[in-house]
DNA sequence: ATCGGTACCTGCACGC
DNA sequence: TGCGTGCAGGTACCGA
């Protein structure tokens, strides 16, 4: 579920655990922790507090005083201030008063705990808000992929996932099979600001929701109703009014315009 | 080094 | 009502 702007809607939802210490920890997934001993991480995390929130790409860095917790929300996983447990709630935080759950039904997310900033982290691309457009556009030289896989790669920019490689695309005008490395410079451009565009109405949206994504207060966002190409077949583009198509590039789903989008 | 394909899970909507 | 199919915001890993 969870791309840069509903990642960054969470991570500022949790904000007021700043400060705040952690009584006791549960783990009831193994396959969330990636390895980890479930006991050994709920002992570590007993009486840490929480110094600072980060959000990289898709990943959720809570910097302990001492070391680091980092969440990735998978598909389908919640982080949620308090609330009812269920059937799918696999860790719980507790503090002095309330408590963070991690839920995911799905179980593609993870939760892992490190004494040092976790190495995964350190081979991402930049943050697609921040990088310059020089940076991004040599990135997408002598690429032989399709522009929408090179999107979709974490190590290229972090943060962009299926919903807003779609939408970047349908604003730059661009054919998701399109050759990364052989698009000029101007249409790269049009991208890099699309992306950019596209990232930070959204954030203010407070994310997309689809079905069920939500932040850690439980609130929905609304940027789905600023969607343009992403689940959409059949619908007339809103610029030309030719029904937006669908077609698989990196086995994900691809929409987009056939008549403005050109490769 | 890069690329495409597959595996990992559960839940839901759909047609029969 | 049940059953099979296809689909879903994700990444890691494999072989070519």
């Amino acid at each position: 579920m969870p791309e840069l702007p509903e990642v960054e809607t969470v991570a500022r939802s949790i904000a007021p655990l700043v400060g705040r210490r952690i009584v006791a920890a549960e783990f009831r997934c193994r396959r969330l922790l990636r390895g980890g001993d479930p006991n050994r991480m709920a002992a570590a995390l007993a009486g840490r507090q929480i110094a600072g929130i980060q959000r990289f790409g898709k990943f959720i860095l809570i910097h302990l005083d001492r070391g680091y917790l980092m969440v990735h929300l998978g598909m389908t996983g919640r982080l949620l201030l308090g609330g009812p447990q269920g059937k799918h709630t696999h860790a719980v935080l507790t503090f002095d008063s309330g408590s963070l759950l991690y839920d995911d039904s799905r179980q593609f997310g993870c939760i892992q705990y490190s004494v040092r900033v976790p190495k995964r982290l350190a081979r991402l691309g930049p943050e697609p808000l921040e990088v310059s457009f020089e940076d991004f556009y040599a990135r997408t030289r002598r690429r032989k992929t399709k522009i929408k896989a090179l999107l979709l790669n974490q190590d290229f920019v972090r943060g962009i996932g299926n919903i807003y490689a779609d939408e970047s695309l349908f604003r730059a005008g661009i054919h998701p099979l399109a050759l990364a490395g052989r698009l000029k410079k101007e249409r790269v451009r049009r991208l890099y600001h699309a992306v950019q565009e596209v990232l930070t109405e959204a954030i203010e949206a407070g994310g997309s929701s689809i079905s069920d994504y939500v932040d850690a207060e439980g609130r929905a966002g609304w940027f789905q109703m600023r969607h343009r190409a992403y689940g959409r077949t059949g619908e007339p583009c809103l610029t030309c009014g030719t029904p937006i198509r669908r077609l698989l590039v990196a086995q994900r789903s691809s929409h987009f315009c056939p008549k403005c989008q050109k490769r």
